[in-house]
DNA sequence: GCCGTCGACTAAACCGGTATAGTTGACTAA
DNA sequence: TTAGTCAACTATACCGGTTTAGTCGACGGC
C-alpha cells in the first residue's frame, strides 16, 4: 500500500535526475539519453507515479475535458433518446483517452450562451459538441470569439470554421415519401419539427421536395416543437379535417407514436385507414402496434464520430468533415396501401 | 477590452498589498482590515479579476465538479427518460453554484467501478451521485475507500455512510394494486424490473405485499431488465397463457407501453379485456391510447434534492437523508373493471 | 591545440491560486 | 517602563506539473 502521493519530484529523486528531465522523458520528447529515459520510465512505473491532471491543467492551460451543452425544453429532452445514445457513443471514445465529458442542461438559449462563456472562463473544457443547430446559430460566432474548438452535429447554414459530422436526413425522408407514394398514397401530410432547428427545416424541405419529385400535390405540413404533446395535437388537427391525409410523415418517432395514440383513440385503424412513418428509429418503434415504419439514425455512431473528429481537431488543429451513412428507411407495419372507396 | 489575464498578483500590485492578503480578502476571511478589504474587492472588480479555477484546483485539491456515472445497457438508457430529467434537475442547482457535472456512461459494472477510480485519481470530481442502487452495492465500499462524498438515490440495503435522497416507491405500487383490486381484478400480474436493482425488487416486494393486503392470491411475476423489449416479451408470455391475468402492473412505463403494443397486436382490448398500469409517468403516458394509468415520479425534483444534499454534505461534512413526497397513482384510461363472463 | 557545435542534463521560473511563518506597530497589563 | 498580546499585513513556500535558460563534457573540423 503506497501512500499514493508520488510526484514527479519523487521520481526525479529516486532516478537521480532533475525534475525537468523526468517531464521530458515522460512526454517522450527529445533531449533525453535513451538509457536514462528507460530508467526514468522504469522508476516512474515502480513508484506507481500517476500524473496529476490538476497540475498539468494549470501549467498547460488545458482541461482534458469536452463539453456538451443541451438547450431543450424538458419535455422534448425526456422523450427523445437521442442524447443518451449519442453520449454513450461519445463516452466510448473518451474513456480510452482519459478525457471526461462535462454536461450542461440548460432551460433556454440565453443561458446556453452564458454557459459556454463560463465553461471557457473556468477552463472546464477544451472543446465542445454543437448539437441541435439552429438557423444562423449564435453559438458559432460566440465560440469562434471564445476560441473554443468545436464540432457541429450536422452542417450549419452559415459560415462555420468547424468540422461538421453529418448524417444526411434527406434520403430517409425522400425514401419515406417515395415508399408511401408507391403504396398509392396521394394525400400525404407532414408533421414537421421545430422551424428553428436546422434538422427540423431540412426534413421539412426534403418532404416538400420528395412530394414534388413523386408528382404529388403539395402536402399539408404542420409545425411542432418536436414534443410528444405537439405531435399529438398536430395529428388531431390533421385528422379532424373533412378530407384528411391518408398518410402522415412525422419528423421524429415520439410524435409518430403520439400520432398512433390519437389514431387509435379516433378509431382510425393503422395502417388500414392511415399510414404513418417516423424518424430516428427509437427502441419503442419495434414495440408499439403496429410497429412503426421509420428512418434509422444511429446516434451512438454519430457520437463516436463526433468525438473522434473533435479530438483530432484539437490535436492537429484541423479535421475533415465526416459524412456518416445516410439515414435509411426501416419498413415495419405502420404503412400500407390507402383504403379504396 | 482587457486582455483578460488578470491574476491575483495584478490585483495585489494595484491595491498595493501582498498576494496573500488579496486571497484572504477575496475568500472573506478574518485578518484583513475592513477598509483594506473594501479596497481590494473594489480593485479586483475594476480590473475584472476572475479566479482561475485551475489554479484553485491545484492548490485546494478540489475540482468544483460533481460526477454521475451511469451503467445501463444502451437500450434501457435510451427508452427511459429518468436521467435526462434527473440531470436537468441537478443542473438547475449546480449552475447557480459555479459547479459542473461530469457525466460518464459506461457499458457495464466493471468499467463502472474503474470509472469511479479514475475519476478520483484524476481529481475530476468532489462528489458523486449514486443511482440505480444494487443489492450489496459494490460502489459504496469503493467510494468510502476512495474517500469520495456521495449521495445515494434511494436507500441502500446495506450499511451506507452516505445521505440518501429517496422517493418511496411502495405507496405507488400499493395504490396501483389496490385500485385494480377495487375495480374487481383478482388475477393481477407484475412485470417486474431487474432483480439486481434495488428499486426493481422493492417494487416487486411492494406488489406482493399489496396483493396479500388486498386479500388476493399471489400474483404472477415475471422478471425483466427494465427494457422495452423485455417488457414486450414478458407481456407476450403472460398473455399467451390459458388463463391469463386481467390486469398487469408494470415496473416502469416503457415496458407498459410495450405491453400496450402487444395487447393491441393480440387483439386484446385495453382496458376492456386487460387493465395495465405503469410506473414513472413519462410523457408518453398521456399520449398513447388509451392513456396510461401510472405512478408519478418526479426525476427533476429528485435531481434538485440530490444536488442540494450532496453540496451540503461536501460543505458541512454531513447531510440528512431526504424523503421526497412518495410517488402517487395517476389515473388515466388504461384500467377498468375486468370483463364479466 | 583551440574553437564551435551538439546532445544530455540541471536549475529555476512559471502557471495562479492557497496556506503558513514571520514581521510590524498599536494597545494593554503589570 | 516594559514585556506581552493581537490584529493587520508581508514574504514565501507550496500544489505538481511544464518550459526556458543555461551548464557541462565530448566530439569534429581546421
Amino acid at each position: 500500500m503506497s501512500a499514493d502521493k508520488v510526484t514527479i519530484a519523487d521520481v526525479a529523486r529516486t532516478a537521480g535526475v532533475s525534475k525537468g528531465l523526468v517531464s521530458f522523458a515522460l512526454n517522450n520528447r527529445p533531449g533525453v539519453g535513451a538509457e536514462t529515459r528507460v530508467r526514468i520510465l522504469q522508476v516512474a512505473q515502480d513508484l506507481g507515479w500517476k500524473p496529476s491532471l490538476r497540475a498539468r491543467s494549470l501549467s498547460t492551460q488545458r482541461s482534458f475535458a469536452l463539453g456538451l451543452v443541451i438547450a431543450r425544453n424538458p419535455e422534448v429532452l425526456a422523450s427523445d433518446p437521442f442524447f443518451p445514445s449519442f453520449i454513450a457513443g461519445v463516452e466510448s471514445i473518451l474513456s480510452t483517452e482519459r478525457r471526461a465529458l462535462v454536461l450542461s442542461v440548460v432551460p433556454n438559449e440565453e443561458t446556453e450562451l452564458q454557459t459556454y462563456r463560463s465553461l471557457v472562463a473556468d477552463g472546464r473544457v477544451d472543446g465542445v459538441f454543437l448539437s441541435d443547430l439552429r438557423h444562423n446559430d449564435a453559438r458559432i460566432p460566440l465560440l469562434t470569439e471564445l476560441g473554443l474548438p468545436a464540432v457541429t452535429l450536422g452542417r450549419p447554414d452559415g459560415d462555420s470554421p468547424y468540422p461538421a459530422v453529418t448524417v444526411d436526413d434527406t434520403p430517409g425522408v425522400t425514401a419515406s415519401v417515395r415508399y408511401l407514394a408507391e403504396l398509392g398514397h396521394r394525400r400525404i401530410a407532414h408533421v414537421a419539427g421545430s422551424p428553428n432547428l436546422l434538422h427540423g427545416t431540412r426534413r421539412r424541405e426534403a418532404f416538400a421536395a420528395a412530394m414534388a419529385a413523386a408528382g404529388l400535390p403539395e402536402g399539408q405540413t404542420v409545425e411542432t416543437d418536436f414534443s410528444v404533446g405537439a405531435g399529438s395535437d398536430a395529428t388531431r388537427r390533421l385528422l379532424g379535417q373533412a378530407i384528411r391525409p391518408t398518410a402522415i410523415v412525422y419528423a421524429n418517432d415520439p410524435m409518430a407514436i403520439a400520432g398512433l395514440g390519437v389514431a387509435h383513440e379516433l378509431g382510425i385503424r393503422i395502417p388500414e385507414d392511415l399510414s404513418i412513418t417516423g424518424f430516428d428509429d427509437i427502441d419503442f418503434c419495434r414495440y408499439v402496434f403496429p410497429p412503426l415504419t421509420t428512418v434509422s439514425a444511429a446516434p451512438a455512431v454519430w457520437g463516436r464520430a463526433a468525438a473522434t473528429t473533435l479530438l483530432h481537431l484539437m490535436e492537429h488543429g484541423r479535421a475533415d468533415d465526416v459524412d456518416l451513412p445516410a439515414a435509411r428507411l426501416i419498413i415495419r407495419g405502420s404503412a400500407a396501401p390507402p383504403a379504396r372507396h
